[in-house]
RNA sequence: GCGGCGGUGGUCUAGUGGUAGGACCUGAGCCUUCCAAGCUCAUGGCCCGGGUUCAAAUCCCGGCCGCCGCACCA
């Protein structure tokens, strides 16, 4: 069996996750996360909400998941997402009918075209299907969506979308958002939330899925003026497969610094630099194997529409690289569009150190002149003057001016025009921000975690499978149990677990079988730490100890990957705990 | 979406044209003084629909789901 089957079969036993709705034959591409799934994911969100949002000092928002068409209209998505599929009536192959014609054709930018003109180049180029070489002339071309659509309210005026993806929620709102960072750039706003595409073929259990949780941080900044704070990355070493290495025959992983990356012009974008390694850190936070783990460059054929520089964070899960985060520089694209489309103001205001004087040439046609003298024409010929003004200023040296007006030209007197040279002063400008865009796929990241966290190994002569997750991540921190449930062990055992539960911790207590069986339990769900009650703990001889050794109001603490034990007064134990999985105390020094 | 292979309790699996057995897990009890021990008992299954047949979980067709390959992954 392999990782990614082991892992599906380990998740649907212990509660990770499982296809949804099997009752009814499930749903390609669904997947419900169980107990310790929905706990693993909370704690990475967490995690992901700690280091990019909080520790950044940004913003996180939640915005719907349904958006109405105009907002897909600008963002692209409502075309860009629309594939033109055509399929062969003859071996039954489905194609991009775009892709057909561009490769056959001196055509570039195919999808733009309407589906009946690409049929009509198809029949007439003579085009062959590339799978059996049968003519596709007359196959019809057919629109697939990969959003999921509905409509908002009753009817079908008002068509809405599941969102593809979250930022989109981020960049609608800017003019909102901006007013709430008092319009200072730069500043992040953060979203982590479900998005959906209706994949043609989802695979591989989390990995290509229908629904989805991205964790995505839309970084605000001025292109002039603001650079990433590099010197608190700069000895982070990132594992980088550029573009130039995957095109080299013996092209491969390079290690090099943030620094050396970005002097060396590996990464071409600061920020971009700059998010890999305060991403890189992360990963190996929540407990991604930085042997199995890359940074890979898109090559220039697959930047998408808006990305100038665009690197993946990749994990080698079964000899296949998994992608687990886009590292996207937007430039302003996504503002720019919705500005077009809108017509709101996405900009802000960027006062300038000192303001400036600018002479500005201005006209204040006299209508009264004008109005008489062009009728109908009069107000088209006072903007050709204001619109001359500002290209030409010194066409209004002379008496007469003169303009262009619906191929005609017109002539009027300057001193009718109201021109003058006014000295203005500017205190700033308003500049459109460019977007750096770190993009988690949150179910990718669990996927990852557990797989990298699988472990087999022999304890006693017996197998064990253990999961050696991080404690800051495991579902579950600590697992208390009683020795035996008789003698009052039970009693003082649960209470311990009531106590380590109000002292904030996630406990589990178990008094069912033999111990070993609870604490293999708690290895594959990985939970870091298990306690044990025993007759020690009341004060009395343990089998035939001598009694002068006795340490009553102590429990055994048990360390997941070591299996070792260690007996520890319960007072302090929660405190302990916490240390242990913070990090500020070891095991061996407890 | 296309092609190939597959689908038996929660998991892993045996098996047959006459409606199923095991192991593990889970629960109850006994036993048990720290790493899946043992004993007894119990819960729980042939993916869905149609066809052929006296009889279908088994054969055929379709669907759904999964794996692999192709395509797709803005």
């Amino acid at each position: 069996m392999n990782e990614g089957d082991r892992l599906t079969e380990l998740a649907k036993r212990r509660g990770f996750y499982f296809p949804a709705a099997g009752a009814y034959g499930g749903a390609a591409g669904f997947w419900t996360y169980g107990p310790q799934g929905a706990a693993l994911k909370d704690n990475v969100e967490d995690a992901w909400r700690d280091r990019f949002v909080v520790q950044a000092g940004h913003q996180e928002i939640s915005a719907p998941d349904v958006m109405p068409e105009p907002v897909f209209e600008a963002s692209g998505h409502l075309d860009g997402f629309d594939d033109m599929i055509l399929e062969c009536s003859e071996c039954g192959a489905t194609h991009r009918a775009d892709h057909i014609v561009e490769d056959n054709t001196d055509i570039e930018e195919a999808e733009s075209l309407p589906n009946e003109e690409v049929m009509d180049i198809i029949a007439q180029q003579g085009i062959e299907c590339p799978s059996c070489q049968a003519s596709l002339a007359g196959e019809p071309v057919d629109n697939f969506n990969l959003m999921f659509e509905t409509n908002i309210g009753p009817g079908t005026s008002s068509p809405g979308y599941l969102r593809p993806e979250t930022a989109q929620g981020i960049f609608v709102e800017f003019p909102q958002l901006a007013e709430y960072a008092r319009n200072q750039l730069p500043f992040g706003v953060a979203q982590i939330g479900k998005a959906y595409r209706n994949e043609i073929s989802p695979r591989k259990s989390l990995v290509r899925v229908r629904e989805f949780t991205q964790a995505e941080l839309e970084h605000f900044v001025d292109p002039e003026e603001d650079e990433p704070p590099l010197e608190t990355v700069e000895d982070v070493e990132l594992p980088l497969y550029s573009g130039e290495s995957q095109q080299a025959d013996d092209g491969g992983v390079e290690q090099l610094t943030v620094r050396e990356a970005v002097d060396s012009g590996v990464i071409t974008s600061d920020w971009v630099a700059y998010y890999l390694g305060i991403a890189r850190d992360w990963y190996e936070r929540i407990g991604i194997d930085m042997d199995r783990f890359r940074f890979r460059q898109h090559l220039p054929g697959e930047l998408a529409h808006y990305a100038s520089d665009c690197w993946d964070a990749e994990a080698e899960i079964d000899g296949d690289w998994i992608e687990i985060t886009g590292f996207a520089y937007r430039g302003d694209y996504d503002l720019q569009k919705h500005a077009e489309h809108s017509g709101q103001d996405y900009t802000v205001f960027k006062q300038y150190d000192e303001p400036i004087t600018v002479e500005r040439p201005t006209v204040d046609p006299e209508m009264s002149y004008l109005g008489p003298e062009f009728g109908g024409d009069a107000q088209a010929v006072a903007d050709a003057l204001e619109a001359l003004a500002e290209s030409d200023p010194d066409a209004f040296e002379g008496e007469e001016v003169s303009v262009e007006l619906d191929g005609e030209t017109v002539t009027v007197p300057v001193e009718q025009t109201g021109f003058s040279v006014e000295e203005m002063t500017e205190n700033g400008e308003h500049i459109t921000p460019h977007v750096v865009e770190p993009s988690f796929g949150v179910g990718r990241l669990i996927y990852t975690v557990l797989a990298h966290a699988y472990r087999e190994d022999e304890v006693d002569g017996e197998e064990r499978t253990y999961l050696e997750l991080p404690p800051e991540q495991a579902p579950t921190t600590v697992g208390v149990f009683p020795l035996m449930d008789r003698d009052g062990l039970g009693e003082y055992a649960r209470e311990l677990a009531e106590a380590l539960r109000r002292a904030g911790h996630s406990v589990t207590y178990d008094d069912s079988g033999a111990i070993g069986r609870r604490y293999r339990r708690q290895d594959e769900i990985g939970t870091p730490y298990c306690v044990t009650v025993d007759y020690e703990s009341l004060g009395e001889p343990e089998g035939d100890a001598d009694s002068d050794d006795l340490q009553a109001d102590t429990v055994t603490l048990r360390e997941r990957d070591s299996t070792a034990q260690k007996r520890v007064p319960i007072d302090g134990l929660a405190e302990a705990v916490q240390q242990l999985v913070d990090g500020d105390l070891s095991f061996d020094d407890l």
